[in-house]
DNA sequence: TGTACATCAGTGAACGCGCGTTCACTGATGTAC
DNA sequence: TGTACATCAGTGAACGCGCGTTCACTGATGTAC
């Protein structure tokens, strides 16, 4: 990351704008293993090798760093939705959408609950300007014929997929592929 | 709570384990209004009007403390979803006390959060050994005959019920009682 | 009824901790002449 | 091709913060004789 530097003078080895991506990914990689509340702006900047005091020719402040990681998160876990939609056959996609939901969670579970959590500023509404939204709206369509009841089969599906995703990172559940599969079953789901 | 004193001697207005009610009874109100990470063994302590080293005479730790909260708040969940389900009519009740699980957790997100937090030594298992469990597992039961259809039925009602309470503690969705209702609609859901 | 004593629920001072953020600074870079 | 200079991404020291927890203590209570 950081090239060595025989002098005392501070590092310039970042072009410009190349900080802020180590940073988001030092930070990304840091999620990987600690969990979201012990997430520190100066444990960020230590594993970049900068002094903490960097992060601000970067960020306001600490909020606007994690909002970053969350972008990036929610990109991440988007790309992951629609390629398990487009590898999987169209009565299934539905519920392999849901599947990348849960998975993608379980794989990253601090990363998640940013996305997710309380927040104000950064979440904002995860869904809704997503093409992978887009999908299951028109595949919701398709099913229950009017708006209204597409709309509910929308908030069904991800009310549960959500709450699967939850109840499994905090262990109230086994976190167990098989019980994915048959949880987000699109034979009995949702029928209508 | 602390009957005033003049002398500077230690309070003693407290009969043998009245301290520890009163720090549990602050603890929950103090969740009423303060987001769970903010909450401190110091502020208890201090909403109660004692020394932050006095509750180290009723608790080991802060974990402690909070394992009680936890349990208090279990039970007052279950106690709702007992009584929604009670009033309902048969064929609503398994609807009625999915309402009141996210009804419950609207009204007390701190605690809700702690309940099912990522505390290993609090939460554990929250259901399974729960009146309000067994009742909906009867339920479950009755409607899809065979046993592993019920497990089904029991862990997607619970991801959906758990998953909307979370989306709208989280300001994902608007926390609208309508919507509440919408969602969780035993004439659409889980029709078998 | 008095007295000696063990118990134990309180006390305030102190500890170390890591945090986010501010501050005045330094020195390499790129540009204008 | 040199030189003067503005820019700006870094630096380390320092700030105040509130936390959980430990410590030696104090003094009211209840009991045994």
């Amino acid at each position: 990351m950081v090239t060595v530097s025989t002098s005392t003078a501070p590092v310039r080895s970042y072009h410009h704008g190349d900080l802020r991506s180590a940073l988001v990914e030092a930070g990304l990689k840091a999620l990987e293993t600690t969990p979201l509340n012990d997430l520190s702006l100066r444990q960020i900047a230590r594993d970049v090798g900068v002094s903490a005091t960097a992060v601000y020719r970067h960020f306001p402040d600490k909020a606007a760093l994690l909002s970053a990681l969350a972008a990036e998160g929610i990109a991440q876990m988007a790309q992951q939705q629609r390629d398990a939609a487009a590898t999987a056959a169209p009565a299934q996609a539905f519920a392999a959408t849901g599947r990348a939901y849960v998975r993608w969670a379980l794989a990253h579970p601090a990363l998640f609950r940013l996305v997710f959590g309380q927040c104000q500023e950064v979440g904002q509404t995860v869904f809704g300007d997503n093409d992978a939204a887009r999908m299951l709206r028109d595949y919701a369509q398709g099913i229950t014929g009017d708006e209204a009841g597409a709309q509910r089969l929308m908030l069904q599906a991800w009310s549960l997929v959500h709450g699967l995703a939850m109840l499994m990172l905090d262990g109230q559940l086994p976190a167990d592929d098989g019980l994915i599969d048959r949880v987000i079953d699109a034979e009995t789901l949702f029928r209508t």
